[in-house]
DNA sequence: GTAGGATTTAAACGAACGTTTGAGCGAAGC
DNA sequence: GCTTCGCTCAAACGTTCGTTTAAATCCTAC
């Protein structure tokens, strides 16, 4: 009896490396649902069925598992959009790249990987969304990061297809170009959206490309702020004690 | 000695119902700088400076603090939303008002809130930003009954202003709108480009109605979706493998 | 001035957290 | 065949969390 009876324990073929993809799978999942305080490594343990040191054997942290969770997808996506931007620079020649073939280099990595099931899909996108607005330090070091080379190339293309808007004023359009675009990724409301005004439209494909893309577009060639009579009578409205 | 020798504490003049309005600026301020999950009952104590069963005696729990600091701002906020636009439409008369005074209306309260320092001022927009993005169900909850009376008053006023706008594409564009807003209040990297972009303009209301407003409303006036000839030609890249 | 409700206080509760440990296991390497 | 190394495992570590308790204190009204 106190010898050891290790007889009846048949344990499934263990996963040599597949503890790792398990475990970023796991989490992938669970910090796009939870976020990322309120995720635990138990449940993420628990979920990709390896056991709680694995954690912080095979990824050091959990801080450094989320960096992991969020390069696995990130870095392909932005490296996807710098080239798909390269080549349709190439494609157009001498001539400066429209706003609108910019802004689908933008966006349509992201769809790839929205409507890419098997590689995360929409969970992903959703995650990042989150990873945007949240205000861990780590985090948004680590997305700044990212996003800085990607930013700045677009930046530089935008720039040529728009020269007379000033670099300030582009610089603040990205800004929301990004914001409105991560919050329909992320978004828990946009789901409810999909659902409930597209009951049998294709995919989210759709909506990415179709609503968001013309609208952010417009916002890029807006004209620039002028002060206009609106804004000049309504300003008064401030200083109002309401 | 065992008796009661309560004598040297000289405590400072208690406050009588101040106690509940120092933890509700403590707890603003703090889930603004942490997020909702990383923020403690005792760091909220501890910098508003009552005992640590304060926030239970007076609000019963964490999540119904976080509600109180949400509601003590965003309520009047929203109500004034609401009042301007009416306001505008009675100043109107029968003519229909244009989309660009709406925008006003959806801004300037938020506005408003943000340059009185003493009712909160950006921080308490940060965490509504950051609120926008929290994935907890009693947040998310909260917020669509917040806001649902007030979306709805305006998407009408959108409808009546955008005639030739389906429904449909009028419900996204309002929520690419908060999107683009709720993430540009909240950015911490919104602060940074402020700090980089602007080291002398006045404040933070010139971003708001001089970049955000032109950029939203050439969005909201954006000519509909028709796939057009980039579109099409660029479905290509969603099929491919790279 | 004393009874009683409202509020504050210090202390503790049990639970859950991220991380660490050390023994155990399986498959190469010599 | 023994060692070594990569990996897994159960158990525990110390900490921190939200919440609760019961006594002490304040304020008000009788």
């Amino acid at each position: 009896m106190p010898t050891k009876a290790p007889v009846l324990a048949l344990k499934p073929p263990r996963d040599p490396a597949t503890t790792k993809a398990r475990i970023l799978d796991a989490a992938e999942a669970l910090f796009m649902e939870h976020g990322f305080e309120a995720t635990s490594l138990r449940s993420i343990t628990a979920t990709a069925e390896v056991n709680l040191a694995a954690v912080n054997y095979h990824f050091g942290s959990k801080e450094e598992l989320f960096e992991a969770v969020l390069t696995r997808r990130l870095d392909p996506m932005n490296q996807a959009r710098v080239e798909l931007l390269t080549r349709l620079e190439a494609q157009a020649g001498s001539s400066p790249l429209s706003c609108e073939r910019i802004l689908m280099a933008l966006l349509i990595p992201a769809l790839k990987l929205a409507r890419d099931p098997e590689r995360g899909g929409k969970d992903f996108l959703r995650l990042l969304g989150r990873a945007y607005a949240d205000p861990a330090p780590f985090i948004r070091r680590f997305l700044s990061e990212q996003y800085a080379v990607m930013i700045a190339r677009f930046k530089g293309a935008f720039a040529r297809a728009l020269p007379q808007l000033p670099r300030k004023e582009l610089s603040w359009r990205l800004h929301f170009i990004m914001g409105a675009l991560s919050y329909t990724l992320a978004g828990t409301d946009a789901l409810k959206l999909i659902a409930e005004l597209n009951p049998h439209e294709s995919t989210n494909d759709e909506i990415l490309l179709r609503r968001l893309a013309p609208f952010l577009l417009a916002g890029l060639e807006a004209p620039l702020p002028d002060l206009s009579a609106v804004t000049r009578e309504l300003d008064g409205e401030l200083g109002r004690t309401g």
